[in-house]
DNA sequence: CCAAAATTGGACCTGCAAGTCCAAAGTCCG
DNA sequence: CGGACTTTGGACTTGCAGGTCCAATTTTGG
């Protein structure tokens, strides 16, 4: 259906995609009018309407569905390769490195609550990426057990959605207080935990 | 300088307050216009913008002050008395009846991104929600250690701090995925760490 | 090379929601 | 009771951001 795109309209919608995105980065979902979107990816709002038909919030779902990957790539390749403890220390760093660098400026954050209430599409993309992320730990977790590096006992799905209920609150807190510390305290905490469930 | 209230006054600024709030927790921040509030409460454009000089803003801080409030007095009083483990329990009873209760509706989510970007008060006013709730913790954590529940080598600070991210982490997930899961996998598994940790 | 279709620019429209204003009604206190 | 205030209602103004429209241009495929 949407088979109407020429290679030079596929790149100025990526364009478009990519510079919407960065703006919201940078200054927040409601403070981000069509206008800045245009002036900033140096296009027409001809173009805005013509790739995406439904206006704004058309354009915001394709930017959380941009951000949503993101998010686990710039996990790759350690979050799909928790298999030894030293691994799992480089999730943590890459993740307390990221987070840093991106300190206040979250992409999804203002997502769920302007489109995420209105538009369901939001919700799916945000609990898809929350699935997809815990799904990988999981996976991880189930890897050390394999391993004998944690207890079989422990419940890995359970133990998954504390440690991503953990990361994403870190993540919130550093958006609110500006600092990593509790994100630091969930990672080191937890991680240490199961560490130490093989020890008994 | 704001004592030109009478009671009546003082009256009809607490419902604008309490009925702005009670609109924004029911269809999220940036769906709720003045006209709204105006409607549910049975005031005027003028009554607004008399208790309210400086518009919309001042009366999210309002109704964001209140919340913020609302939050910690619904954990009491077990909040204030985490001396027991059947007293931790409680709390996470309370926690989860909460939450599950208020399902998608959350009040303070919004107000990180709609106000918290712009306006440093709002910010200041979640941060400070958030570091009186994490030093009740640590408090409670505290006083675990003092009677031998929990282990004297444990950090309070960091463990409070972690738990505390976990919560927001959890709250998050049940608003975007509508499972409580994960709030309740965090309080179960930090909790039992916790507990744990005087058996070593 | 040429028609059909995709792409682009930008002027224009429109609705809405915040904010202004002021006059009428009520309240307080000596 | 009376004058000075707070409180209230609601009509009006304003700016702005999203959305519409269409004509000009470029690209595509046969």
């Amino acid at each position: 259906m949407t088979r109407a795109l020429t290679r030079k309209g596929e790149a100025t919608r990526a364009r478009i995609v990519a510079g919407a995105a960065a703006e919201i980065r940078e200054r927040g979902v409601d403070e981000v009018r069509l206008e800045d979107v245009m002036a900033h990816t140096g296009t027409s709002k001809g173009q805005l309407f013509h790739y995406f038909p439904a206006g704004k919030e058309e354009l915001l779902l394709a930017v959380a569905e941009h951000e949503a990957d993101q998010v686990l790539l710039d996990q790759e390749p350690m979050l799909s390769n928790l298999t030894s403890w030293p691994a799992w220390v480089a999730w943590r760093d890459r993740l307390i490195e990221r987070y840093l660098a991106q300190g206040v400026k979250c992409p999804l954050n203002g997502l769920l609550g302007q489109t995420g209430r209105r538009a369901p599409a939001a919700q799916a993309i945000v609990t898809g990426l929350m699935w997809r992320w815990q799904a990988a730990i999981t996976e991880g977790i189930r890897h050390m057990q394999s391993t004998g590096d944690i207890a079989a006992r422990v419940d890995a799905d359970r133990a998954a959605a504390a440690l991503l209920a953990g990361i994403q609150g870190g993540v919130l807190l550093l958006l609110s207080t500006g600092k990593i510390d509790h994100l630091e305290a969930v990672l080191d905490l937890t991680i240490d935990s199961l560490r130490e469930s093989a020890r008994t």
